[in-house]
DNA sequence: GGTATATTCAATGCCGCGGTTGAATAACGG
DNA sequence: CCGTTATTCAACCGCGGCATTGAATATACC
């Protein structure tokens, strides 16, 4: 019935189009707005300028240098940003520093990142080309409620360089540089000689973050099971687990 | 010490820069790819179109008019949504149906929503005033959670015109189209009188449906307390609450 | 098979975003 | 008060999105 028939599907009356006065310019009105937002998230600097920011707070410069962009275009960015209310910047002496405006920006940012990877297929491979399925060696990755289940028993490795290490990262956590890791292999074998466990987690920024791909293979050379923390420290921290700062175990 | 000190925040180290040979340009792909994803959404037209899908499925000319757009824009509009998996089409006959890809879309566009209402002072005035608290008349708006325990003990009261009625709408409502209530206020009374309840919940589309806001004030005159339901049909649905289908108690 | 209708495709023109460059502003240090 | 440095502003330009129009395609009805 359905699919043969060939009826109008409704009569066009007029239905809601009213005489477009009154309330439907406020309707008009607040989607525009609500597409200027969005419109802030939606450019690839942007949302890696964002991903950034889950890190930690960070000067202009410091953002421009990891995101690979000019200071200039990363200002504009940033303010792109800061007009829609995603970001705040405070200044400190001569810099300005950067931060998200909320861990509801992080969340949003994740959501889009969900719904976006169940609907294309190529962001689904990336994604798990991210999360190492695709690199060999290591066990299956891990969600934060699992890891957040097995705090103590598990060698915690934080992948990210220093300097998001020590804005924030997992309790617990050893700072290891995946640059490190990749220039001086054996600075795995001293940090693993202190601890105990023969279980180990490795972590990095956040979904599309390709530091644990690269480092996987060597981690697993000494910690066959190794496995990497789905979503890394962005999903961990958006989803409300602690995070500890400073405390200095830094590789 | 973090205020007035002028240290360089950190030193310029390569960082994560990487020679942009490997991984990085993994990451950019991504990046891109997601922003293509979020870019679809950072449209009003797009929002609106996405959000009316959000009642049910419908033709590219029910669209069309339904939104105000002219049939050529609407269909390349939904193209665009199409192209990223945002919408599915499928064609019936001579008509092609378009509907939401999922129920996560929905929560996205919800989520988006909620993110921007928090941090835009004027979507968060507008999103107050669809939900009626500005226009007078009838109590404070009802959350999904809070209706969902009460559903047998209030009159529903589905404001959206027929045909989204007849598509899905909260188990047990009454459809009383706004547009039609302002030709004939008798018509509740009609309503009303063949109901018991002393309290009615009145509802629309989503957060910034303003046909509550035009109707609140005339419901009001036989409910003093009549509340509109937040969110509208779109976050019930969104939060999983049941939806019936055809069940003709159309006004 | 021919006609009518719904939808999509293709082509045109315009506006605004985004990158780049260079100058202006704000703060620190002497 | 002047030089230095970080950041932002202003102006330029090119590309791509978006609206509009008219033609092409797909399907149904006769």
């Amino acid at each position: 019935m359905t699919a043969g028939g060939s009826v109008p599907p409704e009569t066009s009356r007029s239905e809601t189009t009213l005489p477009a006065g009154g309330p439907g310019g406020a309707e008009a009105g607040a989607l525009a707005e609500l597409a200027r937002f969005a419109r802030a998230l939606a450019h690839p600097h942007r949302l890696r300028l964002l991903g950034l920011l889950a890190q930690g707070p960070r000067t202009v410069e410091a953002l421009a240098g990891a995101a690979g962009l000019g200071v200039a275009s990363a200002s504009q960015h940033l303010g792109v940003l800061r007009r829609q209310r995603l970001v705040e910047a405070e200044r400190h002496g001569l810099y300005v520093e950067y931060r998200l405006a909320g861990d509801d920006i992080l969340n949003l940012w994740l959501e889009l990142q969900k719904a976006a990877a169940r609907h294309s297929r190529r962001l689904a491979e990336l994604a798990r080309e991210a999360a190492g399925l695709e690199a060999g060696g290591g066990g299956p990755p891990l969600e934060a409620a699992e890891l957040a289940g097995r705090l103590g028993r598990v060698l915690l490795i934080d992948l990210r360089p220093a300097v998001e290490f020590a804005a924030g990262h997992l309790p617990g956590a050893r700072s290891l540089p995946a640059e490190e890791l990749a220039a001086r292999p054996e600075a795995l074998e001293e940090l693993a000689r202190q601890e105990g466990p023969a279980q180990a987690v490795a972590y990095c920024r956040g979904p599309y973050c390709f530091l644990g791909r690269s480092a996987l293979p060597l981690l697993a050379r000494r910690f066959p099971r190794v496995g990497l923390l789905a979503g890394g420290f962005a999903a961990w921290k958006a989803e409300g687990y602690p995070v500890e700062r400073g405390a200095g175990t830094a590789g």
